[in-house]
This record gives structure tokens, sequence and C-alpha cells, in this order.
DNA sequence: AGCAATAGTATACAAAATGTCACTATATGC
DNA sequence: GCATATAGTGACATTTTGTATACTATTGCT
């Protein structure tokens, strides 16, 4: 059972795949623009820790891999939309998976679990 | 629509699950143990491009997960045997759709999908 | 005696990812 | 005039990740 190609760079099907996601900040991206558009800002307001720098770059490498939309509007207040690509949408799934393996396996999660009022999810 | 605690590590569920399987290879080294017990070296050999000292960090990353168990058997020619743990398993799923994703969305795999036989390459 | 295989560790170093901080431009509100 | 908000960019520092190489110890093979 050979799963790997020789010496490939992206090793695995499962390593291209976390290429893709595996960003420090891509995963919680794309959780949120599952939800629907999102400005800049205000997905920099969804993710606290994250700066304005890291933000565009992670923005930019979805968008090189085709996962994610930018929108531009030449306003007056710059506006810039983000939304997910319909093969970004492929991932729903996966990121879905994700959030909840998190939720269920990740002790901080695991805790809040046990007794916080777990807002929603929509 | 408040997905994420106000400013704590692991921003999100999402991101703490791709904290644990996010290193360049303990994707590759999870789907590999999906399969069954393996020695280091066998895992090495399976993946090619890994260097013994990032496979042994990756594993030992995984151990402290709690994801892989490691099995020293005191014998004259070392063998250690690695393993899922059951919390390991519980990400078998995640692990295979990252897989059949990176397999038909990651370029390189959906050409040789496409019937490439791209075997070697240096 | 010398070599390979086992599963690593130690050291040194290079590169990539991530992070901080300051800065841009324009318009509105005070 | 100054602060705010918008969506960034640029220089730089740090952290993480990765590489190369040599080394450990034991035993079997030749």
């Amino acid at each position: 059972m050979n799963v790997c190609p020789p010496n490939r760079s992206p090793g695995c099907p499962v390593e291209g795949a976390l290429d893709v996601i595996g960003g420090k900040w891509k995963g919680v991206v794309m959780f949120h623009l599952l939800h629907g558009t999102k400005r800049f800002n205000e997905l920099r307001r969804m993710m606290p820790g994250v700066t304005q720098r890291m933000l565009t770059r992670q923005l930019r490498e979805l968008e090189a891999d085709g996962l994610v939309h930018r929108e531009v509007y030449a306003e007056v207040p710059p506006r810039v939309e983000y939304s997910l690509t319909a093969k970004g949408e492929t991932l729903r799934d996966i990121i879905l998976a994700l959030k909840a393996w998190g939720e269920t396996h990740v002790p901080y999660y695991a805790l809040s679990k046990l007794g916080v009022p777990e807002t929603e999810t929509a």
C-alpha cells in the first residue's frame, strides 16, 4: 500500500491538504467565512490575537490557493469583502469536523463544554 | 455570533485541532498509523523527505498530545513501535477526509489522478 | 576487525512562519 | 486640527521548523 510518491514536495495528499489550511489562522478564517461574506476588520475583530499583518497574509495565501475570493470596493472608506469560493466550500465539512474535534478533544474547549453556556454557531 | 473566546491561546477549537495535526509531518504520520502499528524506521521509509530528527520530534509531540502510543522493547537491536491511542483514533475520519480532499484539490495529486504515472521525480 | 541496522541524541546552522511596530491615504465627526 | 475608521504595507525581530552531520550502544554478519 504505497500512499506517498517517492520524494515530492507535498509528500502526501494529507500533507498537501494541511499545507493549505495548516497556517496558524487559516482554519479560523475559513471557519468564519463559512458563515458568510466578511470584511477585513470584521474578521479581525472575530479573531482576537491576530494582527493586521498576519490576517492579510493568511487571506492572501488562501486567495492564492483559490479558497477565498477577495472583492475590493473602490469606496471612500475602503471596503474589501472576503468570501469562500466553490473550492473553499469543499472544505466546509472538514472545517466543521475540526471544530467539533477541537471542542471535544482540545483540553481548553473540552473544559468549557462542561459548564459554559456556549454561544451558537450560525 | 461569538465563536472564539476573548483572547485565549488556542484561539478557536478549529485552531486547537490544527495545532495538534498541523505539524509538517503529523498528518502523514497519523495517516500511516491508521493502517496499524509501525516501527520508527518503517515510518521513516514511508515518508521520504523526513529526517530522523523531524520524525522523532513529530512523534514526540503526537505522543505528548496523547494521540500516539510509544512502546519501547528492550531488545538487542532497539525496537520501538508506534500506534494510535483511542484519542488518536478519533481523528481517523478527519485524516481520511484530508487525504480525500488533497487527492482531488491539491494540483499535484489531482493531476496524478488523471493517469499521469509520475513515480519518479528527483 | 570492520560494517550494517536499530532508534535515537547533540550540535550547528538555514529557512520559513509568525509577530511587533510604525506608517500610508481618505473621509467623517468633534 | 485631531482622532477615528477603513485596509492595508514595510522594516525588522523572534519563533518555529527543517537540514546536515556526527555521534551513542549493541549485536549479527562477514
